[in-house]
DNA sequence: AAAAAGATAGGACATTTGTCCCAGCCCATT
DNA sequence: AATGGGCTGGGACAAATGTCCTATCTTTTT
């Protein structure tokens, strides 16, 4: 079932293999600036060397709902060139970022000449239906409170700059809902019944719990 | 916002590009059978030539989620090929079948060396992601009614043998939500509010509600 | 310093959706 | 003809979630 999908996503591998190409441009791209907008098209490509983004989709209700989390390594422009379609989903710089940008042109040609790129944009592109389709899965099949769990049992470790806000529309719900599941999985002593891939015990799910209390 | 998704995804220019290749083989399926079973490993690839599947996922707590509906020229199994993780979904002809079947080296062998069958993968593969992102979103953002509205007109001109209960594993609800919310589409003249890229007549929408009478 | 904007927390209520259940129907196999 | 299984339709109730609103606190802007 559940390989240990990491709430933010990275990509080693591809981060390497771009510093060793020549001639990448560098930026740096403040909190809240945004690298792309949904609708618009694309006309670069990116990947990150540092830092973290959001990408989400606004409906026409204004309701937002975010896709993914990217951290080093990701690369961000790749579907629009490839499928031709305007962009996706809005990105936006959630911390301080450093990115290599490249003309999509470029891109392009760079695909069909370096057979080690082709291949990790290949994987990346399969890693990414199946994370998603995996995350989508449990997160429509599954109460909040089981994916909310999860979701922290995921993403504890890392010191992040998430509002609820951010939280919320990760999961598809109002910070309303967020926050009475926080609540409940304060009290209730929760047991996942069934059949559940989560094991916390108590002592570390209150660890857990405390960042929300603190911060 | 929305490209017209289809819910029955198809690729024809993959399609004709297998049927050029020699030395494919093919093969019948039956509806009910399953090509690949959620977790086990991928030992093939195959391409749709004729039918319909759907793939999906099967959480431990019993309930599906159906990720989407192939039909002629979609590819099966590259993904777990390209990252090498058991399947992700369980395939199932929904109705008779016919597919192309190649075993895994030959397909990776022909990912390096075939450049045409290279772009088209990874237009696939972006495509899907997309696609998957969009449906996703809208599900997750939208009451069941502006969602089974989106989904029925997408579908109601697709001759097909779905079941209620695919169609509620589809839109993640169970049929008693699903009911429901087909007769409050008969009753309520239903009027899509707020911004909304749905539009259709009153007797449109009876159209695509009859089919639930008769048949 | 004051004002405005945004994030957090949660009460009260309405709506949506799920669960459990029963009943009818169709079809295949006995 | 009979039995069982699967699909369908919907009632009654419980649980989950959203909406609206108020209040506090922090941060940013003026």
């Amino acid at each position: 079932m559940s390989q240990p999908i990491n709430m933010i996503r990275t990509n080693q591998e591809l981060l390497q293999l771009i510093e060793q190409l020549p001639g990448m441009q560098q930026h740096t791209v403040k909190p809240g600036q945004k690298l792309f907008r949904q609708d618009e098209k694309a006309r670069h490509l990116y990947v990150i060397k540092q830092g973290i983004v959001k990408c989400y989709i606004t409906e026409e209700n204004t309701k937002d709902y975010i896709l993914e989390f990217f951290g080093e390594g990701e690369v961000m422009g790749e579907l629009e060139l490839l499928t031709g379609s305007p962009i996706l989903s809005t990105v936006e710089a959630v911390t301080e970022l450093v990115v290599y940008k490249a003309d999509s042109a470029h891109f392009l040609q760079l695909l069909e000449t370096n057979a080690t790129l082709n291949k990790l944009i290949l994987k990346e592109l399969a890693t990414r239906v199946s994370q998603l389709a995996i995350r989508v899965s449990y997160q429509q099949l599954y109460p909040i409170e089981y994916t909310l769990l999860k979701l922290l049992s995921l993403f504890s470790y890392q010191e992040l700059p998430l509002s609820k806000k951010d939280l919320a529309d990760y999961l598809a719900i109002t910070v309303r809902s967020l926050n009475r599941t926080l609540k409940q999985l304060r009290e209730k002593n929760f047991i996942p019944g069934d059949g559940l891939d989560i094991h916390l015990s108590k002592t570390e799910l209150d660890k857990l719990l405390k960042r929300f209390d603190d911060e």
